[in-house]
DNA sequence: ACTAGACTAGACCATCCAGTCTAGATAGAA
DNA sequence: TTCTATCTAGACTGGATGGTCTAGTCTAGT
């Protein structure tokens, strides 16, 4: 009664820890060895592979909770905040391994990795828009597209560490904090009053 | 005599659209399919699958080659030029391709998946670095991280844009132009000697 | 005590796959 | 012609995998 729930649970955790470490291929075997749990029971929670796949997919990009909750007074500290928060959480090995699992498995669920898209990052690209379009109509901005600009400082704020993770590319914390001032710096001054 | 080395080009070449296809879960059936050769030539001119994929990784990530020929006289232009070039290559469906197979086998081929990043890429960024140092030499630009810089001017010349096409979504191409436009703008605006 | 639902362990099946092996065809070099 | 190297077609092995099935256990509610 309450035990089901628990091992769909553990299920759960044991899909998205392996589909993260070995992608797709992360066998049933091992899924469910990993949350102790009968090879029966699995099929007893989930349709087959593709619906846990499907569901651990969801849960990963559910929750880029990015702050952006400050009215755009101090526009310089909210976007260093809002950078700040984005990389940590996209850098992060979890946020990278997801990248890489989610973007692997496109041609094979399309749709499903359209919506975890859209749902994770659009979403967050979508807030900083509508944050930005604020500081534009206070006269902080210069009037750009704001999605524009929204996806332009999320390239900024990440710059090629992303790709350096997917690609298993050593990455030396360098001074970051100096780095992002540059980044948040050079963002106010593209999209300053002329 | 000639057939052989024929036969090579043509699972290199089969092998390629295949794994750019399917990623590395392409079979080696389908590879040879599609080749029109038979299985045991394959074994003949390979050792095993692994080293056909590093081959055929090498191959996808050799040629950059991205035009910066010019003195940094006309700084926009040069970038601009740059920057469309990268976006070609980078964004064109074979690329985008690359990226998500490579990048997905990272865990399985570190050494390399690294290697080709670096053949790859990383020479583009060493060539851009040096042509914005010199720049910097001559007082175009303010003097930062040369490599840092050219990072930066890469991951904004695309956006978001490749990541969009490695999740399926739709890129509708607007008006691209004025936007590389502004991108070269801003990094340049970045860059401005105060 | 009995029933029903969820659990476990593990056999089982069909499929696919990488890699090996055999047997015979083809073609150039001696 | 004969030898050698490469080719083709296809059988075969060993192993992994997704999914089903069976038989039996455990527990909660009646």
């Amino acid at each position: 009664m309450h035990e089901q729930i628990h091992n769909r649970e553990k299920l759960l955790l044991a899909a998205r820890a392996l589909f993260l470490e070995q992608g797709y291929e992360a066998s049933v075997d091992a899924i469910v060895g990993r949350a102790g749990v009968a090879r029966q029971t699995f099929y007893n929670h989930f349709k087959n592979k593709e619906s846990l796949f499907a569901e651990t997919a969801k849960d990963c990009f559910r929750d880029i909770i990015v702050p952006l909750e400050g009215e755009p007074e101090d526009l310089r500290a909210s976007l260093k905040t809002f950078a700040q928060a984005y990389r940590n959480e996209a850098l992060s090995a979890e946020g990278v391994a997801a990248y890489r699992t989610v973007c692997s498995q496109s041609p094979r669920f399309p749709e499903l990795v359209r919506e975890a898209y859209e749902q994770g990052f659009g979403r967050m690209i979508s807030r900083l828009a509508a944050f930005l379009d604020k500081a534009m109509a206070r006269g902080y901005l210069r009037r750009v597209d704001s999605t524009f600009a929204a996806e332009l400082l999320a390239a900024m704020a990440l710059g090629q560490e992303r790709t350096k993770r997917l690609f298993g590319l050593a990455c030396e914390p360098t001074d970051e904090a100096a780095k992002l001032d540059d980044v948040i710096d050079g963002f106010l001054r593209m999209l300053a009053i002329p």
